[in-house]
DNA sequence: ACATTAAGTGATT
DNA sequence: AATCACTTAATGT
């Protein structure tokens, strides 16, 4: 069957999870799945069934508060997987986070069910799990450091350059809107910040569009 | 040409 | 740094 392409993208990105035993598990319960930039994979509050392990592309993680803000989180690359997924199949808890494809992405679906019994199964999957969740606190750390500790200009810049990241690209489609969104702030006060980066030399601003320089 | 949406500005808290 | 009220500019139909 075509099922033997879903091993491909995990030996590539994944090389941690490359055990024979392993990969034919992964084989016979994963689903590789694409989908379009812009799609949601996880609504907060919405139960999770499967845990997305990244292979192309870039899911962005975001939380949202009781009025409908928003503030990023991070991104998830090709290797990486959300560690919030195994704190629900834990837990049996609904999402806390948003994850939305960044970019138009590939994953493999691994149904919850199967994480915890493979952490006994497979040891290099409890590796696995045991690295996601560090990286993802850690990622959580330098989030909370960079809204409590820096400012919202630098929080900006950062932000923009972990979006080229993410999209490959030095030029970047977003309104000023959507990053005052993101990044839980207001289009007013992102635009006059835009500006400044811009005076500064290091953007490049259009409409509907911001170039890194 | 007109309507819609993005972005800029100044004042206020 | 956020919010408001308003203007100006760019874009789609």
């Amino acid at each position: 069957m075509i099922k033997s392409d879903i091993t491909a993208p995990i030996r590539e990105h994944f090389p941690g999870l490359s055990h024979p035993d392993l990969l034919e598990s992964i084989n016979e319960v994963g689903e590789l799945k694409s989908v379009d930039a812009g799609t949601k994979i996880m609504e907060i509050g919405g139960h999770v069934k499967v845990m997305p392990l990244v292979t192309k592309g870039a899911l962005k993680v975001l939380r949202e508060d009781e009025d409908g803000g928003e503030l990023f989180l991070y991104f998830l690359y090709p290797g990486q997987s959300c560690a919030m997924t195994v704190q629900c199949c834990v837990a049996d808890a609904p999402s806390q986070v948003r994850a939305v494809a960044e970019e138009d992405t590939e994953m493999v679906l691994i149904p919850v069910g199967v994480v915890d019994p493979w952490i006994r199964k497979h040891p290099g999957w409890k590796d696995f799990i045991l690295n996601t969740y560090a990286d993802r606190f850690s990622e959580l750390l330098h989030t909370i450091d960079s809204v409590v500790f820096h400012k919202l200009d630098e929080r900006l810049h950062e932000y923009l350059l972990e979006k080229s990241r993410a999209a490959g690209a030095k030029s970047l489609t977003v309104t000023h809107q959507e990053l005052a969104d993101d990044l839980h702030s207001s289009r007013e006060v992102i635009s006059r910040l835009l500006k400044q980066l811009e005076k500064s030399g290091k953007i490049k601003l259009a409409r509907n569009k911001v170039e890194l320089l």
